[in-house]
DNA sequence: CAAAAGCAAGAGCACTGCTCTTCTTTTAGA
DNA sequence: TCTAAAAGAAGAGCAGTGCTCTTGCTTTTG
């Protein structure tokens, strides 16, 4: 018995055949994200693309063993062409300007996905039907999330040791943030894991809205003027603690 | 020339014909969602219902002219759902409790999403290729913000005539949002239009975290905090105005 | 130099949306 | 009541899909 998957991948990473076989790869992908633009991610075809190579439909198999580990190329290289944008974009402003790397972690999630809204789709829109995600797109997979987590962490531990809130977290959320911590590079405080999260899910907010043309096709203004608005009020106070319910006024 | 729609619709609306031709209807539509729970919308296939009924694929045209013309039914259908089930959620409520009013439209929309999380993707999800919606989409698909928009408008009313930031509107935005306002039912003035969006961005970022899985399949507590917190946020304070960049602490 | 490994092609299966034609059933009007 | 029109349903067929299996060819390797 030989190792586990011991199909389809050439020995020699050196050789001729091995480069031939990177660029082929490229070209498969490249023509997949052109195909992906227009039909979304259940109407990419392996045939047209293999059409479009000039090959079957079947010499494609060589090199993706099926539609699905093709989108998973795909969704990992979209995970990271975002990632890599977002701290190249974070790293090019003074460390301290908290509220300036805010906003461009907001403005360039925004200007990446409009150029490219069909890689936003891809990773971020609705699951898709009997795909799932295999284990290695989940590092790809929060390298996005983590880049706004380093601005957060970076100003919590300016001002004190701990995060604002790091003994009002409920305790029945304890034990989920533990579960997503554990997958986390460093060790974070689940009050700081709460802060990202939430944070997250509002800048992902304001870009469904925008490339899921909820408020319109035009509406790039518009949520320019939410991001600037969720950076203000990220650092502004501390992070408020739900209120028992009841409260009118 | 006759009508401009003079195909497939039976003149007598209350003769037998019509009715088993709605009773058709809805047991297609039961049957599609049925496949669109465990599919998603591409994956619809109008064969496969039509199998399922024990007909041809070709009959089934008798009742939708084609699969986005069923396409859009269902949405229209789920639209109305969520909303009559947020409006209900409302009125349930004493006018006054904002706070309690803003949980409920959170809660109620989780847990809509949560049930269907198939009919949100539908409706919300990732744009389906190929697929434009129609107009008579529009208008069920404001409703469930004008819920939301609802509240948040009794709340403005109830303090002082004008929402807050009425004056600080950006005079890049007014446009976008009387373009918005355009469609609605009532008059609405552009600060209360942005910050019903914001605030439904903010909601909708949560509901797209929870049901698409961001943190993980178990986090329906963490959603409920979210809901809380931004119900806290929503309310405290008047809307906060971008300053302008460059701010670090 | 021969064996092995990689690559490409072609046929074929089961599936899809959709159209066109044919046949039967129900409805509506004189 | 009888007939013509309308509506429903079926079947064949077209062009497309993912994927598999077999066959032949080329390159690499021992």
């Amino acid at each position: 018995m030989g190792t586990k998957d011991d199909d389809k991948r050439p020995g020699k990473p050196g050789g001729i055949r091995a480069l031939a076989r990177e660029q082929m790869n490229r070209e498969i992908k490249r023509l997949a994200w052109e195909q992906l633009r227009e039909t979304g991610p259940s109407g990419l075809s392996l045939r047209a693309i293999s059409r479009e190579m000039g090959m079957t439909s079947s010499a494609l198999y060589r090199y993706f063993e099926n539609r699905d580990a093709l989108l998973t190329a795909l969704i990992i290289d979209a995970y990271n062409e975002l990632a890599d944008r977002l701290e190249t974009a974070d790293a090019a402003i003074t460390e301290d300007l908290f509220h300036d790397r805010l906003v461009s972690i907001g403005t360039t999630l925004l200007s990446w996905g409009e150029e490219n809204p069909h890689r936003f789709a891809l990773v971020y829109g609705s699951p898709i039907p009997g795909y799932v995600a295999p284990p290695d797109t989940l590092d790809p997979g929060i390298r996005p999330t983590l880049a706004l987590g380093r601005v957060l962490s970076a100003w919590a531990t300016s001002r004190d040791a701990d995060p604002p809130l790091a003994t009002k977290v409920p305790t029945t959320l304890r034990k989920q943030l533990e579960h997503i911590a554990r997958d986390l590079p460093v060790e974070t405080s689940p009050a700081l894991i709460l802060w990202v999260i939430s944070t997250w899910s509002e800048l992902m907010g304001i870009a469904y809205s925008r490339f899921f043309n909820h408020f319109g096709p035009d509406a790039g203004a518009l949520a320019q003027w939410q991001i600037e608005r969720l950076a203000n009020r990220c650092l502004a106070g501390k992070l408020a603690a739900p209120r028992k319910r009841g409260h009118a006024k």
